[in-house]
DNA sequence: ATGGCTTTATGCTAAAGA
């Protein structure tokens, strides 16, 4: 079983993208986050062979999960606070396990209402996950988190020592997600530094390889277990008009 | 660097992203 995060940046914007790394790539499962917008293509993805389940807002988030296996829905919201209309969560289950798709709240700037949001829907996800650990429901965990976990994920760690992606508040609610059981799949493979899955539009970051890794997958152990590769699909942030993100691809056994 | 790019929106400037 094949399956990819991308935060797209904009369905609308970006579905020629997608379709043709749906093409070349066959995944049985892509997570979308970042459709910023109502309007899904549904159709044009059912065309390609992929059923959606989405959950979707007005200019904002909005999260997608594609599968060419049979999907069932399960959540659409993160519980915890039934004042948050953000779409920024949706659990489907694919050939048993469960998929957590999430858009994780960015967080800046750090004085104000929204690292509070940050923190606060990081502490609902371990609520969450430790009740689905509890229950013994095996899990991926996938998409923008929105976290630079360790120095070596960032290409420079001064630049970034400030932002809400880097604060010692989020890498230890990061790290608490981590301490229900669950493996960081990308560093099971790769321990080096340098390997990123964001490079921003500005500056010239991308052909100079200034990025960090902010997009993840992270597993429950039974389906740690059945990981057999994880890999950043660098190619689509070279093409024109471009995501400012990239996919990242687990394989699981059979 | 106080976002120097990119996208969306009862749009032509503002907000959000990371």
């Amino acid at each position: 079983m094949k399956v990819a995060t991308w935060n797209v940046n904009s369905i609308r914007a970006r579905f020629d993208h997608v379709k043709s790394w749906l093409e070349k790539n066959a995944p049985d499962v892509l997570m979308i986050q970042e459709l910023k917008g109502l309007d899904f293509p549904e159709m044009e993805f059912a065309a390609l062979g992929y059923k959606s389940v989405f959950a979707a807002q007005k200019a904002y988030n909005g999260v997608a999960t594609l599968s060419r296996l049979p999907q069932e829905a399960n959540e659409n919201k993160l519980p915890g606070d039934e004042s948050d209309e953000q779409a920024r969560y949706l659990e489907t289950t694919i050939g048993g396990i469960r998929f957590i798709n999430i858009y994780l709240p960015n967080g800046n700037p750090v004085d104000g209402d929204k690292f509070a949001y940050k923190l606060s829907w990081m502490d609902r996800l371990k609520a969450r996950l430790a009740d689905l650990r509890a229950e013994g429901v095996p899990f991926a965990v996938a998409g923008d988190f929105n976290v630079i976990p360790e120095e070596r994920d960032c290409h420079d760690p001064q630049a970034w020592a400030g932002d809400a992606l880097f604060r010692i508040e989020t890498r230890r609610k990061f790290r608490a997600l981590l301490h229900l059981g669950l493996t960081d799949a990308f560093r099971v493979f790769d321990g080096a530094g340098g390997r990123y899955t964001y490079w921003d539009y500005q500056g010239g970051a991308w052909p100079a390889n200034r990025g960090i890794r902010i997009d993840h997958f992270l597993l429950s152990p039974p389906v740690t277990d059945r990981l057999l590769s994880c890999a950043i699909d660098a190619e689509p942030r070279g093409m024109d008009k471009a995501s400012d993100h990239t996919p990242v691809v687990i394989e699981l056994r059979d």
